[in-house]
This record gives structure tokens, C-alpha cells and sequence, in this order.
DNA sequence: TAACACCTGTAA
DNA sequence: TTACAGGTGTTA
């Protein structure tokens, strides 16, 4: 599930239920999926260790511990976290668990795709897409005027250059389409070509619809996520993604679907120019 | 900058 | 059977 508002709910409810908790052993079934390092090495640098906490970048989240190695994760298209207690069932698709003396926390990945370092608690990790992510696209460094000076220099398409992590942080596919309308912005339009103004209104359509997502518990699409405990409400207010065929809510023509970038992209032809 | 690769599951 | 899916790193 994870653009910025559905990662940023799973840390808040991890930071939630794991915070305080010792890690007294690890089961991992996909080894694979941790990058750096051996599924034993992971396991040796973790156990007994205690978990203090769970911070968010862009779409990574970082679970901390007491000692000199912590944990990062990027969960891709399908990793979800989830944290149990008592017997419970056994979960589909269930990846590496973590052993808690209170519970268990597992991480779970339908696809597999999902990504898990090990890295120096302090300072730089060393993970080439956490180190060089840009500003999130939620917080106040965030501004028009950084991404009018970023778009100025740039012959690129809207769209792709917004899903680049290292011009801002926590966009995906959702989130920009979303953007992309609210700011009346075809996505395949030239970022050079994006007049002050128009900057002015994708940066504050950008904390919009990140905010809204956040406000709604983030975006669940297609069942088979869940995950967190709870699933997010945001779909309900979407305003093009997934809305291919239908009316627009503004014009009312339909929206349209292409692709581009090799995404696929959802836009209204008469809001958006 | 586009295609492909990494994976599994679902819907057309 | 095929296309597509909330992502991103590598390769042509």
C-alpha cells in the first residue's frame, strides 16, 4: 500500500504497537528479500536488541533500535506490516516475523518485491535511494519555490519527474494523478513549460492530496492489501485514479486513461492542459 | 527515456 | 491467455 499516506499510517500505528518492544527472535522465510546482508547476519545484529521507534522518509520506513544497527524498509508494491498478538492465524504471504516478548511483528509481501536493509542506526545508511530522496511532499520544505526552480531546469514530463524520489519524496502513481488534476495539469505536459502560477498551484494540490490521503487513513485499492489492521477510506475520494470512463467531477467529460511512462495514467482532456 | 526485470495474483 | 497492478533499479 504504499505512497507517503499509506506508509505513514502503517508507522504510525508500528510505532504505535512496537515501540519498547525486545526482539527475542526472527523467522525468515525469504531471505531474499533482505538486501544487504544474510538472513543469519540480520537475525545475529537484531535479536535481543529492543525496538525504540519507527520514523518514515518519502516511502521508506526505518525501525529503530537500541543498538548500533537498525532496520529500513521499503515495502514496493505489496509489503505491509502487521503486528499480532496472542495465537492468532497464520497470515498469507507472510515473509520474516519478527518475535517480540510482547507479540510479533511480520512483514508481509504478496509479490515479493519489497526491500530490507540493515543499516547503521546514526547517519547516513548507505542505501542509495534513502540517502538522496528529496524533501517529502508533505512537509514545509516542500515549496513552490524549490519546485519551481527544479521544473524550470528540465525538459522531462510532468508526471515522471514528480514520481522521481529524489525531486520529492512519497508521490506515486495515486497521489499524482490526483495532483495532476487538482492542479489542471496534463501529466504529460514539459516541466519547463509550466508557468509560475500554474507551480503555484501543483505544490499546494501536492500537500492537498497528501493531506486528504493521510486524513483518510491512506488508499486501499484492490483487496488483497489490508495489512495495518484497518484499510484506508481514501478511495472513496479519488478523483481520477481508477476513474477511467466516467464522468468527470468538475466538466463531467470522461477521463482518460494512457500511459505514460509505463504507469498507467488517469486525467480529464478539458481540466487538464 | 524507454524497456525490462523483479514477483504474484486477479480480472478481462 | 494476457494485461495489469500503490515501485524502483538496471540496461539498451
Amino acid at each position: 500500500m504504499p505512497e507517503l499516506p499509506e506508509v505513514e499510517t502503517i508507522r504510525t500505528y508500528i510505532d504505535e504497537k512496537a515501540a519498547g518492544r525486545r526482539i527475542e527472535n526472527m523467522i525468515i522465510y525469504l531471505p531474499r528479500l533482505i538486501k544487504n546482508r544474510s538472513g543469519d547476519e540480520l537475525k545475529q545484529a537484531l535479536t535481543g536488541r529492543r525496538i525504540t521507534g519507527c520514523s518514515r522518509k518519502g516511502k521508506y520506513l526505518f525501525l529503530h533500535t537500541d543498538g548500533a544497527m537498525s532496520l529500513l524498509i521499503h515495502l514496493r508494491m505489496t509489503g505491509s506490516l502487521i503486528y499480532e498478538t496472542g495465537k492468532g492465524e497464520e497470515i498469507r504471504a507472510q515473509r520474516i516475523i519478527f518475535m517480540l516478548d510482547t507479540g510479533r511483528l511480520i512483514y508481509r509481501d504478496i509479490r515479493t518485491l519489497g526491500c530490507l536493509w540493515l543499516v547503521p542506526s546514526v547517519g547516513l545508511t548507505g542505501i542509495q535511494g534513502y540517502d538522496t530522496l528529496g524533501p517529502d511532499g508533505n512537509s514545509p520544505d516542500f515549496t513552490a519555490a524549490y519546485l519551481y526552480s527544479k521544473l524550470k531546469t528540465t525538459h522531462r514530463k510532468i508526471k515522471p519527474f514528480l514520481l522521481d524520489q529524489t525531486q520529492v519524496a512519497g508521490l506515486g502513481n495515486i497521489y499524482v494523478d490526483e495532483a495532476l488534476f487538482l492542479a489542471g495539469l496534463r501529466p504529460s505536459r514539459r516541466c519547463d513549460a509550466i508557468s509560475k502560477a500554474a507551480v503555484q498551484r501543483l505544490c499546494e494540490a501536492i500537500h492537498t492530496v497528501l493531506a486528504e490521503g493521510l486524513a483518510n487513513g491512506g488508499t486501499t485499492v484492490r483487496n488483497f492489501i489490508g495489512g495495518s489492521g484497518k484499510e484506508g477510506q481514501n478511495q472513496s475520494h479519488l478523483r481520477v485514479y481508477g476513474r477511467e470512463g466516467k464522468p468527470c467531477l468538475a466538466c463531467g467529460t470522461t477521463i482518460r486513461y494512457v500511459k505514460l511512462a509505463g504507469r498507467g495514467t488517469h486525467y480529464c482532456p478539458h481540466c487538464q492542459r
